[in-house]
DNA sequence: TTCAAAACATGACTATTGTCATGTTTTATT
DNA sequence: AATAAAACATGACAATAGTCATGTTTTGAA
């Protein structure tokens, strides 16, 4: 794994030559439905940029001007209470949009955060050129409601879950989650190669540290997962999802 | 008011007529954003139904056939879960869509149900016509693209409130947002014109039904509201808005 | 390898909200 | 106007999760 960059290199996508360029973008639903040719002008217009951990992508309030996909890594959507409570509504992954709606950018600011989580890649490309490309390609439009659309349902799914659900409960939800959508094979059963420490988890279903760390170690006793933020793995998929919705 | 019709009639929008028809279109703006001549096409592939309290216009599970919208009166989004708690996602209003996005047509089931609060009147369309509708219309695409933006917004900040907000700042959020989504001017401050009981909030915030009571007492007796659901009137709001982010 | 910082862990106590029981008031329908 | 159902209300108690304090382990950078 690289080090964290002390600056973030820029570079145009279409100065990006060699094998593995390709192969990343291939990862992304929106650029695969365009035509070789508009995919091509929309690389163009488009800008790599990389982060490192402790930097941000763009913060609350800052004004919006960019459309956005993650490339390579995760990203957190974080919101912040005033007393400094923190709440992560979303870990983007590669192939990710965000700040993709108009609404977005009807003169208002970025609604959260976003930060990456460990080294991470995304695409950029300036809201008027992205319009224009929503346009001109009634598919990439049809592709953005349905991603809009999935993103809103996750989103209510998730507020049903805090309004309804123990903590323990909320937990093994998220642990499902992660199983399904970043969960590699493992001997012991799914890793999740994403990397969350409890404060990550507690952020990400609306508990305290301390309570995540205390549900954890229940779970870990009760064999249903093991290890840490840096390797997680889940050892009893079955009985978290039935935690999850009993 | 009209009774609660027992069965709910259908008929094509084209074959309506009189001088209060175009009134209650003029408030949806997906069909404002068509030409006079693409809107006729569209209404003519639309049907209205009308539906009374107690019923239901699609339930949890339902296979998606049809896009909405709502014309009159209000609809509530609500989601189950197993052991029979509700939790209500969203109160949808004269213009807002529902099943707007094509993932809700990929095959799926519908996530929740939508319930008539009182007597309603829906548009709905078949989903192929729809998206036809919205492949000729860059207009009318990005339109649907902000307006899902925006629900998915909020549904973000309402799970943040619902993650990091005691059950009277929810309760506070709630009001304050109903106040201005909902609110006309009162001589004692702002009534709210949507019925909600009690028990309607409490599904809206996620807390039980005494909660929401004993909230609502409380609120009451430091004069920042009166009345019941019939007669619910906002007296306090920057007091509200205080509690709300404190 | 060392060392500081971050993450993990646990106990004692408190605050918040839920549960259950019961009773009153309001609303809508006959 | 009568009446049943729904909504509103309140108390006693229980369960859940938060707070604060303290200590150990792990991780990452020099």
């Amino acid at each position: 794994m690289s080090k964290r960059p002390k600056i973030s290199p820029k570079q145009p996508i279409a100065e990006r030559s060699g094998p593995d360029a390709p192969a990343g973008l291939n990862q992304i639903p929106l650029l695969q439905i365009l035509s070789a040719q508009d995919r091509q002008k929309v690389l163009g217009e488009m800008t790599e940029t990389r982060y490192g951990k402790g930097e941000y992508i763009f913060r609350e309030g800052d004004p919006t001007e960019y459309f956005h996909i993650v490339k390579e890594g995760s990203v957190k959507c974080v919101k912040s209470s005033l007393d400094g409570k923190e709440c992560t509504l979303k870990v983007l992954m590669p192939g990710d949009l965000f700040c993709c709606d108009a609404s977005a950018f009807d003169g208002a600011s970025h609604p959260g955060t976003a930060q990456p989580m460990g080294d991470v890649s995304v695409l950029r490309m300036k809201k008027e050129a992205y319009f224009k490309m929503l346009r001109a390609n009634p598919d990439a439009a049809m592709e953005v409601i349905r991603y809009l659309g999935n993103r809103l349902n996750e989103a209510q799914e998730k507020a049903k879950v805090l309004a309804l659900d123990r903590a323990d409960q909320r937990l093994a939800s998220l642990l499902v989650n992660l199983a399904e959508r970043s969960g590699i094979k493992d001997p012991n059963g799914i890793r999740v190669t994403v990397r969350l420490t409890r404060q990550d988890m507690a952020n990400m279903v609306g508990v305290t540290t301390e309570t995540a760390i205390r549900i954890m170690a229940r779970f870990k006793k009760d064999r249903l997962v093991t290890g840490t933020a840096a390797r997680l793995v889940i050892r009893d998929l079955p009985k978290l999802k039935l935690l999850a919705s009993t």
